[in-house]
DNA sequence: TTCTTGAAATAAATCCTTTTATTAACATTA
DNA sequence: TAATGTTAATAAAAGGATTTATTTCAAGAA
């Protein structure tokens, strides 16, 4: 391996000077400077990262904690794609992403064990159950995290807007004549699950309509299976006064449920208008294509990555932030005018 | 940060005999052991990885390596899924995984340039165009690399058994009477593209039909617009004497293309039945639900996992390994007995 | 009792950078 | 001319682990 002795020979001065001249530092004449460059260049050198970090005690690595018990981890659409606008963003910023696992060699760890041993700058969060000792462990340690699914009280989150998302939802629906508006509500052991149900119940009280019981499906899980049990619970329990239109938590469990309907003899969007939540790719699918709110999963990385960086390099953040990303109504076909 | 040192003091030994019981290594009694280990708990120490890489020149770490040109990145579904139970699997033999990508803190630099700046172990390699000079530098190189999307000559590469995919899928069609049958082909600059368009070829002949080169469209993306392209083409180019069933080399552009054909007037599967390949989320969403081939992606992560640690650890694969991941028909609803 | 042998334990060197003092050289000011 | 200041360059220590070569000590053999 090319080292800054090896540089530093070759370029005829000494290793400090090396180290200076590829960290910029002040005290390099030009010319040195060149010569430097030149021989490094000339050897191949690349700068040895594990040397630096123990120097430095800065890995420039942000560790990605997601919980495993959602088996899908890193494949589940919504998560994937912040993931990757996260990653870009902190490419750009010089940090690499790791992703935490609860192991550490051969033995079973914890997530802060694990983040402790790679020496994380920081930690991107992600992980839909609220509260697990685990996880607490990591907050209260003295690494900087930003969480992206859950807001944790005192800390720095970004995370849709659900408030403004269920409200374009109900808001179009009551803008096409709907009074009579159910709600399958995504597990509320979620923060996605607890704030769309309650803008659901904000959005009922404002247009004076009464609460009702009947018109409420709660899940257990971010799934499809879902969606047909919450389908097939809220025909029996409304049967003899079915809403006319219904706003529901999650697409996936959207595009089930309306499956279940049709399966049923209702006709979408004639008998029965549907909204969902998230715009996963199979709702542009569906027959008919489901009318959604999209999440801007694109900034929610990016500000969670730029929210981390600046905590890193100490840029404080004078309060906990709980960043609310905008939200959009994407109108397809699966929704009509009562 | 506690050090081997603070664990030997408190343990009453000297550090090397700390490292020494800290990676099994024989020379310690059971006695100074169990001392150490806990006085290790009770200080709450935990190794560094970068002193550790540092004076081993091994860091744990595999890094995942793909073209970002496919802007979508870890968000592709297929990859996603391909890089979940990658990590996991590393995770089990204690390496972790990081993201390579083209900057080096903040300048451009190569993905070559990036690897050995980590100094990772080995490397993932998930990029769809077969040849660029970037990711040849990386393959030319002394790191370990295993491919899960393309197979690259003398290098080790775990993939999905195309051929057996693509027979599947036209067998399937025949048996359903079918003997006109079209195949749109996903991008020719893809392995994919390329052996599943060599399996279509292979299956006519064996069948004794003749190739109807009315019957081939060539897409440019894996994306859903080029199956609305296809779809439009293949019905003007093929105007005369329609193909009663179309084997779609990927699922996006199968249900685009399905959909197009529905809109313009073709029942499907009655008139027209569609077979996909990589049964893609989407697929089993649509109307009618698509009948596909299924890629194990869990498989390939698993095994790219596998054998990308073989090579790090110094087992001689005795040969450049294709290692073919046998596919699965999904039968589904998209088509029908002729 | 002395000598061997083997296991257990350790000292010191090494891995590559960064950082903190220092030094050297030269220009500026009084 | 002497004193001061500035810039460029360097030596040496530090960071936390592993590894090689030694040492220590106790048990067994002669």
């Amino acid at each position: 391996m090319v080292t800054i002795y090896d540089v530093a020979k070759e370029a005829g001065c000494s290793p400090t000077t090396v180290s200076k001249a590829f960290n910029n530092y002040s005290g390099v004449s030009d010319a040195t400077f060149k010569k430097i460059m030149e021989a490094a260049d000339k050897l191949g050198y690349t700068v040895n990262t594990n040397a630096r970090a123990l120097a430095t005690k800065k890995t420039w690595l942000l560790g990605v904690l997601f919980s495993e018990d959602v088996n899908t981890g890193i494949a589940h659409p919504h998560f994937s794609e912040i993931l990757q606008s996260f990653q870009v963003r902190a490419g750009e910023y010089g940090y690499d992403v790791v992703f935490v696992n609860k192991r550490l060699g051969n033995r079973e760890a914890s997530y802060l064990e694990h983040c402790k041993y790679r020496g994380v700058d920081g930690v991107l969060l992600a992980a839909n159950k609220m509260f697990t000792d685990e996880i607490q462990s990591v907050l209260s340690s003295e690494i900087k995290c930003v969480s992206v699914e859950t807001n944790y009280p005192n800390q720095h989150t970004v995370i849709s807007d659900n408030r403004m998302g269920s409200l374009q939802a109900l808001e179009y629906l009551y803008f096409l004549g709907h009074r009579k508006i159910a709600h399958i509500a995504c597990p509320l052991t979620s923060v996605a699950g607890q704030e769309r149900y309650s803008a659901y119940k904000e959005f009922l009280k404002s247009k004076g309509i009464e609460e009702n019981p009947k018109y409420l499906v709660e899940t257990n899980a971010f799934k499809a299976e879902e969606g047909i049990a919450a389908a097939t619970q809220l025909l029996q329990q409304a049967w003899d006064d079915l809403p006319t239109a219904i706003y529901c938590g999650y697409d996936e469990i959207a595009c089930a449920a309306m499956t279940t309907f049709r399966a049923q003899g209702f006709r979408v969007p004639e008998d029965l208008s549907i909204v969902g939540f998230d715009n996963v790719a199979i709702s542009g699918f569906t027959t008919p294509t489901l009318t959604t709110i999209e999440q801007d999963r694109g900034a929610i990385g990016r500000n969670a990555a730029d929210t981390l960086i600046k905590m890193i390099e100490g840029k404080e953040l004078n309060q906990p932030l709980d960043m609310r990303i905008p939200t959009k109504l994407i109108v397809r076909n699966s929704c009509a005018r009562i």
